[in-house]
Parts: structure tokens; C-alpha cells; sequence
DNA sequence: CACCCTTACTCGTATAGACGAGTAGCTAAG
DNA sequence: CTTAGCTACTCGTCTATACGAGTAAGGGTG
């Protein structure tokens, strides 16, 4: 049967010059955008756009396909094709890894989502020795074997970052950073209790869109990129103590800077 | 006719689960990454794959698709698809706004680039007065009109990064902010003469996928996300004295920022 | 030699049809 | 009442075909 799709929706012109799906796509894009369909609204079904357009279905899957690709869509099997929804966003001050916030004992993550009412969980932790990747290991100084630390960080069951911690292995052997649980404070505690008095972070920004693995790792929808943040921490020595690599789904995240002007 | 297109890609499992276009997306996928594909090279072309795998066109082309989507590969009308070369990187330091750089006269964008042997250029200058959009105006402490400088910047004739700063317009009007070219060392210098020492930035950094329109102006190939920056720069009396929003290919550029540890 | 046209390739767009698989609601059986 | 199954909807996958449009190279014409 499929219904009329309501009065939202336009028609075509046929003497444009713009193929017929991106006219498609450029009449739901600004039905969204005008907000006459919201957030987490289902659009109309592929067939109804069908009958609406007098145009034939793939035609209308392609359109669906490009405003998915823009990340204004995702679709479910079975259900339909939803306005996507923008979930909270987690902002990163760059003041979070400050000495007086380890002092509390409780990890940045974990105080942060309470303090926003979010469930903060950690998963698949592993913490094993391994040879470091080239990159990873010219940031460290080149050791011969580190210390990995890999683990998930979810908000209200949620996948959001993915983390993988490096520590030359010399320094981290046998010391409860190569524990699971790490103690209160996290490894940048443990590092300055072992002495090694951390100085600064180096923080490398890059976006790109996901690998399959991350888009399973992270639960990603479609048209959605990662945020890949390389950190490089150093004690006052001058020394690497840990690289951190981490993976965020970048529509959970926002980043934020203070820069000094002079 | 259709040649064979090397021995570089297997056969399809049909016993697996794994749709037929993910399974030759994963294929072409794995071949770029082994390197068996190089930068910039051509991938086989669709009637190729089409005799190689035994499928038909649309099943290819979805494989293509989802490869366009990962930002692996690109393809050019009448030419083939190709593995998407990947661009030299533009390194953005913290400190790229320190008074000692103003003073050298050069525009920021302008000595970088140089110094990486890349000719930069900036188009589409405009600048004109107008009301601010809310969270502008809320960052820029609630001005009724603002004066906006939009303009593009370009290396060696590609399109990488287009901003718009914003200025209270009582602040700005009938200097030389308000002229097309704000003269050495950028507005920034010239806040600093009309009084308004600088004494922080501010930066949100965000990433998402780009709007119709910012392909365009950024000439972007699909599965490339955009930078979203949203600079703040504040005076030693606390005010927000401009805002810079700046939108950039991701491909182009990573955010290095370096933070105290204390 | 310079230019244009043909030709053969490339990807882009669009149609029509088929079947599969996930979802949700109704209905009939227990 | 509960549940199992039917049914009608949703999107997912795949085939086959057709024509349009951009590119590049060859070959003929001037």
C-alpha cells in the first residue's frame, strides 16, 4: 500500500541537471534540517518515497545512502530510516590529566561520566608485552619490548573510546602498572610514585573515518569518523614514560584546548 | 574484453554469511593494505571485477562504495577508481599563535606553509558586518553585531581549510580589522595595538562528516571528514575578543597541542 | 604538424524484478 | 492469559539491462 509520505516532502525537477537521487537526498537533508522530521524520527520507508517520487528503489537507496554517509541518517533492519540521533557529547578539558584531578584517586574517565549522571564502564582490559609498532616506538625512545595496556571505555553501556596505553617495559616490569587494576589515580599516579615526575603531555589530533574493526570495536554507525588522539607523556627528565593511543567515536567527544598567548 | 585483473585477488567464499560485496570489498581492502595496491594507483575497473568475481555490476559497484566510504579509495569519472592517495599532512603546534610569531610580520598559515616548500593561498575574502548566530554570540559575550572575515586557505592550489573570525563591532569597526587585509601579524597584531593583549585561546575541536556544501568548497573526496575548530581568544581582561570558526579537510592536518602536566 | 572525430574504454544514473531477513502486530491455538 | 505462528511491513542483497557522460588514444583530414 505504502501511505503518502505527508506534505514534507517536494517533487522533483525534472530539468535539473542534478541526478534524480541527490534531489532525493537534498529535499529529506533539508526536511531535517528545517526540523520537520527530528531526531530519532522515522523518515518516510523506502517504498512510500517510491510512490512519492515515481522513481524506482534503488534510486531512493541511493539517496538514503548518501545522507547516511553524512551521518544524518542510519537505518535498521526491519524498522525503517531514522534522523540519527546526537548523543551528549563528552568534553575532554585539557586540564584532565592535572596533577590535583590524579590526587583524587579516581581514574579522569570514571569522575567525569558520574559528575554528568552517565553509567562509566571499562571493558576488555588486556595488559601484555609486546614489540611497539614503528611509530610508537620512535616516540618512546626505541625500547626493544613495552608494555600494553588496551582497554574500552563505554557511557551508559555505550562504546565511545577505545585506548591503547604503551610503557617502555624496562620501566613498567613488574610494578602494579602491569597489573589490570593499576590503583587509585591510574598509571600517572603509579609513574610518579616510581619517581618519574611527569612534565607534560604531547597530544597528536587526527580524524579519519573508521577501520571495520573500530566501526565493530565502537558500535559506529555509518557517516560517523574517529577521533585518533596520539598522547606522548614526559617526566621532568625529559623522558617518554607512556604513548597513548586512543580511538573515539567523534560524535561522543568534543576536545577542548587553553592555549597560552605568549 | 576486460583483462584479468591479476592474481592479487582471490575467489568468494559463497558458504559464508558475508554478503558478496563486503566479502570483495574486504578483498580489495586487504590488497591496499598489504600494498598490493599502491597509492594512487588504479584498482581494477568495475567490468573487471565483474568477469573476475562473477557477479554483477551493482554488486561491485557496492564494494567500491563501502572502500569510497572508508576514504581507501576515490574514483574519477571516465578514469577508474584509485587508492586514494594520501595528502602531505599540515602539522597545526600549540604555540602557532605566540606573540613571537606575530611579530615576525608573516601570517601563520602563510611562514608554515612556505617552510614546507608548499605555496599557500587564501581566496574568497569577505568580510562584512553581521548578526551573530547564538553560540557565536554567547562566546563573544552576547554583542548585538559582529563584523565576520571569511576566507579560504589553499596549498600548492588545494583547498584545506575554510574559517570565519568574528569580532565584536565595537571593537572592530573602523580599524583595520575591518579592512580585507588586516596587514602583518594578522588581527591578532592589531588587537594587540588597539590595546587588547592576548592572553589565552580557547579551542573546541570536533570531527564529523561535512555538509554538501563544505565539499564543495573544500573540493573533498568522499570519506574524508572535516575538522571543526572553534577558536576563542581572550584578553588579559578576561573578554572574548574574537571567535575563529574553522573547518578543515581531516585529511590535510593533524592538531598537535601540548599540555602542563600540573 | 595541428586539429577533429571516432572509438573504446571508464564510471554515473536509472529501471524492474526477485528473494532474503529482521520486526512488529494480530490472531488463533493451547 | 499466554504463546506460537501468520502476515505485512521494513531494509538488505543481488541480478540484468540500458543509456548517459567523461576520458584518452588512434587515425584521418586539413
Amino acid at each position: 500500500m505504502a501511505a503518502l509520505p505527508s506534505g514534507i516532502l517536494g517533487d522533483l525537477d525534472p530539468t535539473s541537471d542534478r541526478a534524480v537521487f541527490r534531489q532525493i537526498a537534498d529535499q529529506i537533508r533539508e526536511a531535517i534540517d528545517r526540523g520537520r522530521f527530528k531526531e530519532g524520527a522515522k523518515l518516510p520507508s523506502e517504498s512510500e518515497l517510491v510512490e512519492h517520487f515515481g522513481v524506482s528503489r534503488m534510486t531512493v537507496r541511493n539517496a538514503l545512502a548518501i545522507l547516511q554517509s553524512e551521518g544524518l541518517a542510519s537505518s535498521e533492519h526491519g524498522k525503517g530510516v531514522f534522523v540519527r540521533p546526537r548523543p551528549p557529547v563528552r568534553r575532554l578539558a585539557s586540564d584532565r590529566f592535572a596533577r590535583r584531578h590524579r590526587e583524587q584517586g579516581k581514574s579522569a574517565f570514571t569522575v567525569e561520566a558520574e559528575a554528568a549522571g552517565s553509567k562509566p564502564e571499562v571493558d576488555s582490559l588486556e595488559v601484555r608485552e609486546e614489540k611497539p609498532a614503528p611509530d610508537i616506538s620512535a616516540r618512546l625512545g626505541s625500547p626493544r619490548k613495552v608494555l600494553a595496556r588496551r582497554r574500552r571505555y563505554l557511557l551508559d553501556g555505550r562504546p565511545v573510546e577505545a585506548a591503547v596505553s604503551y610503557l617502555p617495559l624496562d620501566l613498567a616490569r613488574g610494578t602494579q602498572i602491569a597489573e589490570p587494576n593499576p590503583g587509585p589515580g591510574g598509571i600517572y599516579a603509579r609513574l610518579e610514585e616510581l619517581g618519574h615526575r611527569l612534565d607534560h603531555f604531547d597530544e597528536e589530533v587526527r580524524a579519519r573515518m573508521p577501520s571495520p574493526s573500530e566501526v565493530k570495536m565502537l558500535r559506529l554507525s555509518s557517516g560517523v569518523p574517529v577521533i585518533s588522539l596520539i598522547r606522548t607523556a614526559y617526566d621532568t627528565d625529559g623522558r617518554a614514560v607512556e604513548v597513548c593511543d586512543t580511538v573515539m567515536a567523534a560524535d561522543a567527544y568534543v576536545l577542548a584546548y587553553q592555549l597560552p598567548a605568549n
